[in-house]
DNA sequence: AGCATATAGTAAGCAAGCTAATGGTTGCGG
DNA sequence: CCGCAACCATTAGCTTGCTTACTATATGCT
């Protein structure tokens, strides 16, 4: 049979994985006053400090909007700042402040602690498959969204 | 070295790969007025009809009061309905209506073939591999969030 | 120069996660 | 039988994702 409902399907199995991961971080991270997405700007300036929001976007993989609003909340808090550049006052390039650096690497513990934990129990092979696995679905998935942008324009009504 | 920093963590990866999946079943059910979250209570039901929303929030690992409004918007657009329990007033049993079983059938061939292109290029034996690899993290995310509702009483604080 | 187009960022509005607090029922123990 | 605890559901409020529409700035073509 096609439809092997093992238990509740890989796309459930997925989402189910991811919103726990979630989950744990969030609670991890709240002594700290930081939210998993808003750690993941951190952890992105951490290694590319500077980063416009657009570049932001593209690098997290999620909407310039979205990005926008949470470098709102981290900015709030005294983490980062916007700077202006001198020669396209469009562009805001994004920068840690000090007091971020040291509650940077305490909270890369408590992210890499939590990681031990997930993946405790799988071999580092086993870890690997995993990885290259949710790329392979990553990738595939990417092209099912490119490959939607072109068709909407004409389904189901002819021209004229 | 203990931080291979491979591309972005397999955590990154996880919530990535997720939230590219649910962008895609959003997209590929609004034709239906359907989300992917209101497609997890409609397949549920399918199979087990007549579930609380206590049960339903069980099954589908989220919260009670998420499944509640869920629950509303799915109800407004006719294709579930609550009945009250005779015996005991606090219950709801949600049932599918009549409309419901046929678009659930279409809607169904979607999603089967959304999975089927997500996984395109992986073997049989690498799916089960990803399946069972997802599981062990669900399981030890669990596990990580039981531990942490037992401790925070008192991390800081000695008795008197 | 001047207008059209593209690009960076913002704003508003919706869905769906979560938590915490509340209200209504049930059931049990004294 | 009365009151307390447990339980179902709802409400309100926060964050983060998306979309769509808008502003402001830059660039490019005529």
């Amino acid at each position: 049979m096609i439809i092997h409902e093992d238990d509740k399907g890989l796309g459930f199995l997925l989402g189910d994985a991811a919103r726990l991961l979630r989950k744990v971080i969030d609670r991890r991270l709240q002594p700290f006053g930081l939210t998993r997405a808003q750690w993941a700007v951190l952890a992105m300036l951490a290694s590319r400090d500077g980063l416009s929001q657009s570049e932001l976007a593209d690098e997290l993989e999620i909407e310039k909007s979205t990005v926008g609003r949470l470098i709102d909340h981290v900015e709030a808090n005294g983490l980062i700042e916007r700077r202006p550049m001198a020669n396209d006052r469009r562009f805001w390039r994004v920068h840690l402040t000090e007091q971020a650096r040291p509650l940077i690497a305490r909270v890369t513990e408590v992210i890499l602690a939590t990681r031990t934990e997930m993946l405790s129990g799988l071999t580092d092979e086993q870890q690997r498959r995993l990885s290259d696995g949710l790329a392979v679905i990553k990738s595939n998935l990417s092209a099912a969204l490119d490959s939607e942008a072109s068709k909407p324009p004409a389904p189901l009504s002819e021209p004229c």
